[in-house]
DNA sequence: TTGAACAAATTGTATGACAATCTGTCAAAA
DNA sequence: TTTTGACAGATTGTCATACAATTTGTTCAA
């Protein structure tokens, strides 16, 4: 284990970015950096590099002399979103069926495993899912494009619109698996196919949850 | 004109970009904090935000205690952020062939075309071309992404890698027209297609540069 | 030539300060 | 009753300053 130093900001960065994800941050709440200096102990400078930061990831929104509060969802953005995702994790899957190494493959299908009790490690073990197959592109500009992308998509499920997902673990499971199966025959299309139709299907039914809720 | 307030730390950022992607910050430039607040004319903690951004976009590195520079470039970073290019640019022309309203082909037209004396403007030209593909597409998850892509991919001109651009900007804006043709006919196959033609072969006119300079 | 030691430069972080701006309240005016 | 104005409190934007920790360059001894 190679030794870094850690500088305080990118420790809030880490912390500020889970608690978005996690919704323990939600939408629309502001962020009053006095507040937030006292919880974490450190200094007002430190704070706002953090804030920057993920305002600059666009996890925050800014509004000039009105401070930082966690980024709106709205069902536009969210599908917006998804149309990302479907080109750059289609991709993405196309690629890594196209270069992944065994030991990619053997990694892959542990990583296609989805199953917790509660959303938010299922959620987490998704995510490295997602991430996982971008890694098998070997290209890391795609990883962190994927990571940026996955950052600002996951708030739906808090908001309980895709609570579904509990009960349907092992449906998700399965879905990853065949996308596995497609990158382990070094079948692209399919892969990316496959692929594309997950994101999109997740995108159905939370719209649809979305729609019923409002 | 809507009025906003223009916070002193955004202002830096985009100054500071801009000299990255002109390369009046070179690859591997460091850069000191006091230097660069004498000459702003600002105070390290503002400075420090700016630079806080942008090394989350990427355009610098930061690492722990020996502060910021310019990202440097190698070949497969570029290779890599090329065939991120091929991903992303690819879809916006195909989505642009989809949605692109008769206005939007319009301003796709005049922007392809590149015709200047300077590299510099030619640059600009070119990356103005691209974000203009990307608006079409409606989707302003994919300008973003296209504008990041953009901004840590233009650096290879500078290096006198891509000088032949000045010769064939009229080329350029050949291909550029081609591509507004498919958009134009709603064709988003073959819009998709040449524009991925149009990086890739950038790619390896700058690829080619590149070992023969080395 | 190698290595230890030290000085200078630079970064990481904190504190305190103050002006500018926003927000909410409340009373006066229409 | 609604609008306007005014004002206090809260919060942000920005700066100056300070100091410990770390890196880097240089000198000197082995």
């Amino acid at each position: 284990m190679k030794i870094v130093p850690v500088s305080v900001t990118s420790q809030i960065v880490k912390i500020l970015r889970h608690s978005v994800l996690t919704c323990e941050l939600r939408p629309g709440d502001r962020l009053v950096e006095s507040k937030l200096c006292e919880n974490f102990e450190v200094s007002r400078p430190s704070l706002r590099e953090a804030l920057a930061c993920l305002a600059s990831e666009g996890l925050l929104i800014h509004r000039p002399n009105r401070g930082y509060q966690v980024a709106e969802i709205t069902l536009e953005g969210f599908q917006n979103r998804c149309e990302l995702r479907v080109v750059v994790e289609g991709a993405n899957a196309r690629i890594a069926a196209e270069r992944a190494t065994p030991q990619q493959v053997e990694a892959l299908y542990a990583a296609a495993i989805v199953e917790a009790e509660d959303a938010k490690t299922l959620i987490e073990q998704n995510r490295q899912f997602h991430l996982e197959i971008a890694k098998a592109t070997g290209n890391p500009e795609l990883v962190e494009i994927t990571r940026r992308v996955l950052d600002t998509d996951n708030q739906p499920y808090f908001y309980g619109v895709d609570l579904h997902a509990c009960t349907t673990a092992k449906a998700i499971t399965a879905e990853h698996r065949t996308i596995v199966d497609a990158v382990s025959a070094n079948d692209g299309k399919l892969a990316e196919k496959r692929m594309v139709q997950h994101i999109r299907e997740k995108e159905a039914r939370i719209v649809a949850a979305w729609n019923h809720a409002s």
